[in-house]
DNA sequence: ACTAAATGCAAGTATGATGATGGCATTAAC
DNA sequence: GTTAATGCCATCATCATACTTGCATTTAGT
């Protein structure tokens, strides 16, 4: 199964940077209605996101969801790590038995790839911060109206 | 689950180089066996390696697997993408419904993250040839050796 | 011919992380 | 006190991956 925890922190994060510039208050069942899952599914990974200091929410009628710190310090990247925990992006096998040469080093060697592998997905998540991204969405959302002017 | 189709892929094709720079012929049962698994398993994943030349096989008695190409002329890349057929790296969440400004975007956004984060990656892989890769796994096997003699 | 040793491949089982829901106690505004 | 929100736990669902079993086929050697 595809993990899906990233995509959908993001837009999470994304969308209550949007509500907060659009002075709109954010809840977790509104967050949920733009997936398209429950108001519990969005929580639970609220929970990552609020231990880092991204999130923070308040509680009681008219309580909800506002960012805990400036969207021009949050990357992806912040994102990525608090919501994957230690998953990695490549993995070796687990148990090889050491019976040669390419089976008692292979371990070694696959780490080394997936190490550098993983550090350039990271510095490149790293380089792109929320509201660089919000901004990126909006142009995304001006093309996207254009198109559809365009038709009529 | 973690995909394991890379690593042990890799694995595979490590050991027929490395079998047949050392002239010891290579069965899917030897690989079979320094992977932990069985050889039927091997020759699943050998399936898609002769498919994309960078393996091939001999039936019959005294038959085996052989290399089909110059291991200058394999780089990882060739034997990522060609086992995890079109799975990619990091995958946007299906089925949004366009209710706002984030929803209506974010799948066109994060495809952008999501392809800059898989050429990073597999722009890697290609750097690096099998034949790299083994000679990378013998130094480290010195190195083996040598602790292991530092011991006693 | 016969046997041994190999691949090719189809069918099926297992598993476990991830995806997602529901329910309920708690908190706070009005 | 009612309403509307979060926090959190227990639970179910699913699905891609992981791996095995089993057997037909092919080929080499005797």
């Amino acid at each position: 199964m595809i993990d899906l925890r990233f995509p959908t922190a993001l837009q999470i994060v994304l969308g209550i940077q949007i509500a907060e510039e659009d002075g709109v208050r954010c809840t977790s069942q509104k967050l949920a209605d733009s997936l398209g899952v429950t108001a519990s599914f969005v929580r639970r990974l609220l929970v990552p996101l609020t231990r880092d200091g991204i999130v923070e929410s308040s509680l009681g009628k008219r309580g909800g969801v506002r960012m805990a710190r400036s969207p021009k310090n949050i990357t992806l990247r912040d994102i990525y790590c608090c919501v994957t925990d230690d998953k990695r992006l490549l993995t070796a096998r687990p148990d090889i038995p050491c019976q040669c040469v390419a089976s008692a080093n292979i371990g070694e060697f696959f780490e080394g790839v997936a190490s550098e592998a993983e550090a350039l997905v990271l510095d490149m998540l790293a380089r792109r911060t929320v509201a660089d991204s919000v901004t990126e969405i909006r142009k995304l959302e001006q093309m996207r109206i254009g198109r559809a002017s365009a038709v009529n």
